[in-house]
DNA sequence: ACAAGAATACTAGTATACAAGTCCAAGAGT
DNA sequence: ACTCTTGGACTTGTATACTAGTATTCTTGT
């Protein structure tokens, strides 16, 4: 008995994954983009095999298309997908924050303001990096205090497409500021127990994305699909 | 110039995993069977790369459970995942038929009638192969009327759960002559425009897989996971 | 010069070989 | 009889080799 545990070295698929999507999300790999299996994994010093498994996953997600015999390539953004991702997000966040009223307890106040004093330091820093995983808490722990938390991934996936256009239209300095103050208003709102409030600001604060939507278009539009 | 078009043979990858995935929905496979990919592999006459591939995406579904170094299962149901579903699927398809109702054409109206007549025989027929894709269409058409047809795919996804159930609780005969029903009762409020009832009576028709849970927990307690 | 066709250099799909972790059971030692 | 150890038979993870389809480029004939 050594007391030493032996860690177990992550899948590197697991590793190619995170790395491959942040790259595609924040736009180091821009819409379009060849991106070959064989290349990829020479680039990556590893095998085709995990590339492979990766690149299956991130097509599945929209964000990689791949053409049989002819090519990989990082998708283009479709108007519809991510319109119909914020309407998914709007729908199911807009009811869960509702319960959340419905059900709140005092200790869930608690938790909502540490979320935003969590949130705060980041603000004042513009610290984008340090934010977004505070942003998703506090969402994460609305829909959990609702008593779905299990719905969290549904919306993790649909979040997927509004996360590119955000990192990609690059939002204002003063995007975290704009932010945070509806999630400020939210939180009072559920503290409030006034579920109607609540439900409006998060209805307002999920539709934020649309000037994004409409400033990227704007600035890139090679980066969308066709409409058809 | 023969005229004659050489098909591409589609992947032996397709063709599995909509063999694998219809085996465990109908429970061919039932929950907590061992499945390896040699074994499984062996036994499709291909070798592992495509069925490994297939059990990724069947796991990312929720349908498998790998454990690496040990093996692979029919992943287990989780009452947890099962309720979120239908939460989800209620909460997206409640709201798009109000849409539905408040974007309706008179030609969506033909549309939908046709679509119950498309139904109608195979439940004469107790023909639960042919119904279920009609089935699904009506539901696609009402979604596609509120100009949302893109959510189909994550509704498809939540769906997953949801006709697991169905299949493994072994719905009584009558039960086709029901769903029908209350189908014709949701094309009768959208065509009279109402949607409020088109809403109650969606939400009401949505909420009948509860009673197949209920039945499923109480004849087949060991195909669910511990709820911890 | 130009158009048609053949060689070439890619691509992803599939098969196979090897590596490493896990579990179980048989057997040795006490 | 019981415990511990050790070996073997699994499992999935990764690397590599081969197949077949596609696009481009270069050659060839006019």
């Amino acid at each position: 008995m050594t007391g030493l545990v032996l860690e177990h070295r992550a899948p590197i698929a697991r590793e190619l994954y995170a790395v491959l999507r942040q790259r595609i999300l924040t736009g180091a790999l821009e819409p379009g983009t060849t991106i070959s299996e064989t290349s990829y994994a020479g680039q990556m010093g590893v095998s085709r095999t995990p590339v492979r498994e990766v690149f299956r996953r991130l097509a599945d997600e929209g964000l990689l298309e791949v053409r049989p015999q002819v090519g990989t390539y990082v998708a283009a953004i479709s108007l519809t997908a991510v319109h119909d991702s914020q309407f998914v997000r709007e729908t199911l966040e807009c009811r869960t924050v509702r319960m959340a009223v419905e059900r709140a307890r005092p200790e869930d106040d608690a938790a909502l303001r540490a979320h935003l004093e969590r949130q705060r330091p980041a603000v004042l820093a513009g610290d984008y990096i340090a934010f977004f995983p505070a942003d998703e808490a506090l969402h994460v722990e609305l829909i959990r205090m609702a008593g779905r938390a299990a719905i969290w991934s549904v919306i993790q996936d649909v979040k997927t497409q509004l996360d590119r256009v955000r990192y990609l239209s690059f939002e204002s300095r003063d995007w975290l500021g704009k932010i945070f103050a509806e999630h400020e208003r939210i939180v009072e709102r559920v503290i409030a127990r006034d579920a109607d409030g609540a439900e409006a600001i998060m209805r307002e604060h999920l539709r934020t994305v649309f000037t994004a939507i409409e400033r990227l278009m704007a600035s890139k539009p090679h980066f969308f699909a066709p409409s058809r």
